[in-house]
RNA sequence: GCGCCCGUAGCUCAGAAGGAUAGAGCGGCGGUUUCCUAAACCGCAGGUCACAGGUUCGAAUCCUGUCGGGCGUACCA
C-alpha cells in the first residue's frame, strides 16, 4: 500500500466533505518532528485560504468527516491548521507483517501501465566510451528498472551515434591503413586519433574521407560493408562496458541515428507540407516565436543544411515520430546532458506543432549536470585526457579490492574479487545516482568508497550485516518467512517499520520526477533506521516471540535493500 | 546581449506541491566493543539559506531587481 497516497485520498475526501473545493489536495508529507506525529497534512490551510475562512475551523470540520480510525490513533489540529496524524502501532505492525511474503514489498503494479521509452547512453560509436557517457547510462538504466518494476512497459532505446561525417574519415582510414578492410582495429581510441591526425594533416586524405561520407550516405554497398565492420567492433566494445557496468542495454535496444536515415527527407517534407519550413541562408529551418536568438532575431531549428545534409534535430524529430507512431509511446524520457536543453525544448516544440507528438504524449528531457574532478573542473585524467569508462571501472574495482583485503584479509581471494566488483562498480553508480541529477557532480573516489554517509558500500554493508544474522540464526529457529506477528517494543523498531512502509511512495516520486536520488535518500534513511534498530534491539538473543518478529524485520529490510539497490543497478553481497 | 541552470555549515551535498525549530556526510571535539561484522553507533560545536525588496497567516522554495558562477545561443552531436 502507498501510505502517503492512502492518507492523501482519505483526508482529501474529508476536506471536500467539509466544504473545500474538489481540487484541494491534502498535501501529505512525513511530519517535520516526532511530536507532530508520523504524517502531517498541510493542505487544510491553503484550502481555507482559497475559501477565505479560518483554517483551524476548516481543520476541525475536516476532522469530523475524517475516517481514519483503522490506521490512526490520533489526528490533532496544530498550529495555524496542520493536521498531525499519529498512526496506530498495531496497524503499522500489521502492515509490515503483511510484507513478509510479498515479493513486491508493498509496491503495487501501476493501475494504468504506460508505454515508456527511455532514451539513454547513446555513445558515439566513432570512439571508445568515456566518462561523458557514464551519467546517462547509469541514470537511464536506473529509470528503466524503476519504471519496469512499477509495471510500466519500458522500451529502452540506445540512440547511438553511428552516422555522420566522422565515419567517412574512419572508413577511409581503414582502407588506407590496411589492405584487408576486415582486419581487426586495435584500440578504438587510437584508431580514431590516428585517423583524425591524418585527416588534419593530409589534404588528399581529407578529400577521400569526404567522398566516403557521400558514398556512405548514398548507400554504396562497398562502403556500407566497411562501415558495418567498424560498427560491429565498436558495438562489441560498448556491450563489454554495459556488461561490466551491469547495465540492461543489449544489442536489441540499439536504434542508432542511421536507423532514421531514410526517414529524414520525409520528416522535412512533412514539415514543409504543414507550412512550418522557411529557407534562411540556404538552410531549411523551423522558426517558432518562443525562441529568440541574438539581438532578438528569431532562432531557427535547422532541419536541413545549406548543403542539403541533415542534422541531429532532424534525426531527433524522426525518432519522436517513430516512438510515438510505431512504438506507441506515451512517455519519452531523454536522459541527456543538461547542455542540450535548448535543443530539446526546440525539438519538442516543433514535434508538438507538427503533430508528431500529441497532448497524450509526455516528452521529458531528463537533464543532468557535468561530471567534475575534485579540482572543480570537468573530469579528466592527470594528463588532461578523456577518462575511458573501462579504465574507470578497473580502478574502482582495484580500490574496492584493496579496501576489502585491508579490512577482511581472511576472506578467500575469489570472494574478495566478487565483493570488489559489486562494491567498486556499485560505488561509482551510487555516487552518481544519489546526487540530484540536475547539478554538476564532483567525482571523488574517497567519498564514494567510504562506509560513512550515503554511499553504496554503506548500503551494502548494512545488507551484509543483516545477512550475517541469518547465517548465525538460521540453524536455530527463525527460518520461517511468513505469518510472523510483528511486535513494536522499542522506538527503533517503530521507526524502522515506518520506513519500511514508505518504499511505495518513494518509488512513485522517483519514477514520476525521474529522480533516482529520492530512492537513494530513502535507502539511506532505511539503512540508518536499521542501524539504530541493530544497535538497540538484540535479535538472536531475544526471547520468542520477539526474536521471530525482529528476524522478520531484518528479513524485510534486507529484501528492500536488495530489491531497491537492484533497481539502481547495484548488486548486494552476503559478506564484506 | 538574450535564454536556461545554479549560489544552503570550513568542504561535498539533501531539502518532495509555500508549512512548524533548515538536514546529512566529510573535517573538528567527545563518548560506546565481555553483545548478531567497530568498515559501525551515539553526542557536541558549526547557518543573516549570495544580497535587496515584494506576495503570504507562513518563503531556502514563488515574483522583481542586484551581485557572483556554470552552460547554451544558425548549418557538430
Amino acid at each position: 500500500m502507498n501510505l502517503r497516497r492512502e492518507l492523501e485520498s482519505r483526508i482529501h475526501d474529508a476536506l471536500v466533505a467539509a466544504g473545500a473545493p474538489a481540487d484541494s489536495p491534502a498535501l501529505i508529507v512525513p511530519s517535520a518532528r516526532p511530536q507532530f506525529g508520523d504524517y502531517q497534512a498541510n493542505g487544510v490551510m491553503s484550502a481555507a485560504k482559497r475559501m477565505k475562512i479560518n483554517p483551524r475551523e476548516l481543520a476541525g470540520k475536516t476532522q469530523q468527516f475524517l475516517k481514519l480510525d483503522d490506521l490512526a490513533r490520533k489526528v490533532e489540529i496544530a498550529g495555524p491548521g496542520f493536521l498531525n496524524i499519529h498512526l496506530r502501532d498495531e496497524w503499522v505492525a500489521a502492515q509490515v507483517a503483511g510484507l513478509q511474503d510479498d515479493p513486491r514489498l508493498g509496491v503495487a503494479a501501476a493501475s494504468e501501465p504506460q508505454k515508456v521509452v527511455v532514451d539513454y547512453s547513446a555513445p558515439n560509436l566513432a570512439k571508445e566510451m568515456h566518462v561523458g557517457h557514464l551519467r546517462s547510462t547509469i541514470i537511464g538504466d536506473a529509470m528503466a528498472r524503476v519504471l519496469g518494476f512499477l509495471g510500466h512497459n519500458v522500451i529502452r532505446q540506445n540512440h547511438v551515434g553511428d552516422w555522420g561525417t566522422q565515419f567517412g574519415m574512419l572508413i577511409a582510414y581503414m582502407e588506407s591503413s590496411s589492405s584487408d578492410a576486415s582486419a581487426p582495429i586495435g584500440d578504438l581510441e587510437d584508431f580514431y586519433r590516428q585517423a583524425k591526425k591524418k585527416f588534419d594533416e593530409d589534404a588528399a586524405f581529407a578529400d577521400l574521407a569526404r567522398a566516403y561520407v557521400v558514398r556512405l550516405q548514398g548507400g554504396d554497398k562497398d562502403v556500407l560493408a566497411k562501415w558495418k565492420v567498424f560498427l560491429e567492433k565498436s558495438l562489441a566494445h560498448c556491450q563489454a562496458v554495459y556488461d561490466r557496468l551491469g547495465a540492461l542495454l543489449t544489442e536489441a535496444d540499439i536504434r542508432g541515428e542511421s536507423a532514421y536515415n531514410a526517414d529524414l527527407p520525409v520528416v522535412v517534407e512533412d514539415l514543409g507540407k504543414q507550412g512550418l519550413l522557411k529557407e534562411s541562408q540556404g538552410a531549411l529551418c523551423v522558426f517558432l516565436p518562443e525562441f529568440v536568438g541574438k539581438d532578438g532575431a528569431p532562432l531557427p531549428l535547422i532541419v536541413r543544411k545549406s548543403d542539403e545534409g541533415f542534422l541531429y534535430a532532424t534525426t531527433d524529430l524522426a525518432a519522436i515520430r517513430y516512438r510515438v507512431k510505431s512504438l506507441d509511446a506515451k512517455r519519452i524520457l531523454y536522459v541527456v546532458d543538461a547542455r542540450q536543453s535548448l535543443h530539446f525544448r526546440q525539438v519538442f516544440a516543433v514535434a508538438r506543432k507538427a503533430g508528431f507528438a500529441g497532448d497524450d504524449v509526455s516528452l521529458e528531457h531528463v537533464a543532468f549536470g557535468t561530471m567534475m574532478g575534485e579540482d572543480g573542473k570537468p573530469f579528466k585524467t592527470r594528463t588532461g585526457g578523456t577518462v575511458k569508462l573501462m579504465d574507470l571501472l578497473d580502478e574502482a574495482q582495484r580500490k574496492a579490492y584493496d579496501l576489502v583485503t585491508d579490512k577482511n584479509p581472511e576472506l578467500d581471494e575469489e570472494l574478495r574479487r566478487r565483493i570488489a566488483r559489486a562494491v567498486g562498480v556499485g560505488a561509482v553508480k551510487y555516487a552518481d545516482l544519489s546526487q540530484n541529477r540536475t547539478s554538476d557532480y564532483v567525482f571523488s573516489w574517497e567519498k564514494m568508497l567510504s562506509l560513512d554517509g550515503n554511499t553504496a558500500p554503506y548500503m551494502q554493508y548494512a545488507y551484509a550485516r543483516i545477512r550475517s544474522i541469518f547465517r548465525k540464526g538460521l540453524d536455530q529457529a527463525g527460518g520461517q518467512s511468513g505469518g510472523v506477528k510483528i511486535t513494536l517494543e522499542s522506538p527503533a523498531e517503530r521507526s524502522l517499520c515506518l520506513k519500511i512502509l514508505q518504499l511505495p511512495e518513494t518509488l512513485e516520486v522517483a519514477a514520476g520526477e525521474s529522480l533516482p536520488n529520492m530512492l537513494c535518500a530513502y535507502l539511506y534513511e532505511l539503512a540508518g533506521a536499521f542501524m539504530s534498530f541493530y544497535e538497540n534491539c538484540p535479535v538472536l538473543q531475544s526471547p520468542e516471540p520477539l526474536r521471530s518478529s525482529r528476524l522478520s524485520l531484518c528479513r524485510i529490510t534486507a529484501e528492500i535493500l536488495k530489491t531497491s539497490l537492484g533497481l539502481l543497478g547495484i548488486e548486494v553481497v552476503e559478506q564484506m
